[in-house]
DNA sequence: ATGTAATTGCAATCCATTTGCAATTGTGAT
DNA sequence: ATCACAATTGCAAATGGATTGCAATTACAT
């Protein structure tokens, strides 16, 4: 469980971080931070909300999307895609099978990739 | 050329506009608002610089890519990707041959590409 | 139960982007 | 060329997501 990732990094174990892991494990697709904050009325601080995932990314176990205006997170022990539905914001993982190790001149290369389209219950 | 795509959809052909449209030519990889504000040296205001943007993009010339932080526009008549150093900025193209049509359960699909790394030249 | 460093919550700030509005300018008609 | 007027600009102010400073609180080792 993160519980324990968050414990054995040498971080206490507080109160937001315990409400942000719930939450986060209760819906497992992507968030912004003042979805959560939203979601969690007012249990914890917008500004706690922030700094609880950016320890939770830094420790590896919470990954970011950026859409247009707004950074989303989700839980998980690897990074993989998401596809979101322009009209209702329904998610779907996809998998990431892509690799672009090989294009000449960079190193460590990351990529993200944002997919949107329309799901079927909307294009009725 | 855009001059003429830009009157043709009977807007006008602005100092701004021919001011911001030349940069762009001129400087054929992304950029964002602010960096292209500076590049100009005050000739165009902020503001007129992103109206400027908002349009070509809805003329279908100006592509924009969401970086961390920034947004970043390039032009082209169709739509690729880039990677960009971490460190210098410095960007490179990278044509597009993905397709994400094949989804289940999503239609209308559009997907954008962020690619970063370190180029030669700072990974020494 | 206690001490203390880590963490929180609030206010204030930052930075990219947008909006309101009066002044200016491009363009088509005269 | 000049005119007339709507489109467009530039400034100032507002918005919205995210970050920072700091005093008060809390988790946890002892």
């Amino acid at each position: 469980m993160y519980n324990k990732a968050i414990k054995d990094a040498g971080y206490k174990l507080s109160r937001p971080r315990k409400i942000v892991l719930e939450l986060l494990e209760k819906r497992h697709n992507p968030l912004s931070a003042q979805e959560m904050h939203k979601l969690l009325k007012g249990k914890v601080d917008l500004v706690s909300v922030y700094r609880t995932l950016k320890l939770f990314e830094e420790l590896g176990f919470l990954h970011r999307e950026e859409n247009i205006g707004t950074t989303r997170f989700y839980l998980s022990t690897k990074a993989h895609h998401h596809i979101v539905c322009e009209s209702c914001g329904h998610t779907e993982c996809v998998s990431c099978h892509h690799s672009f190790s090989q294009i000449s001149g960079f190193d460590s290369i990351k990529h993200q990739l944002t997919l949107t389209g329309v799901c079927v219950s909307c294009s009725k």
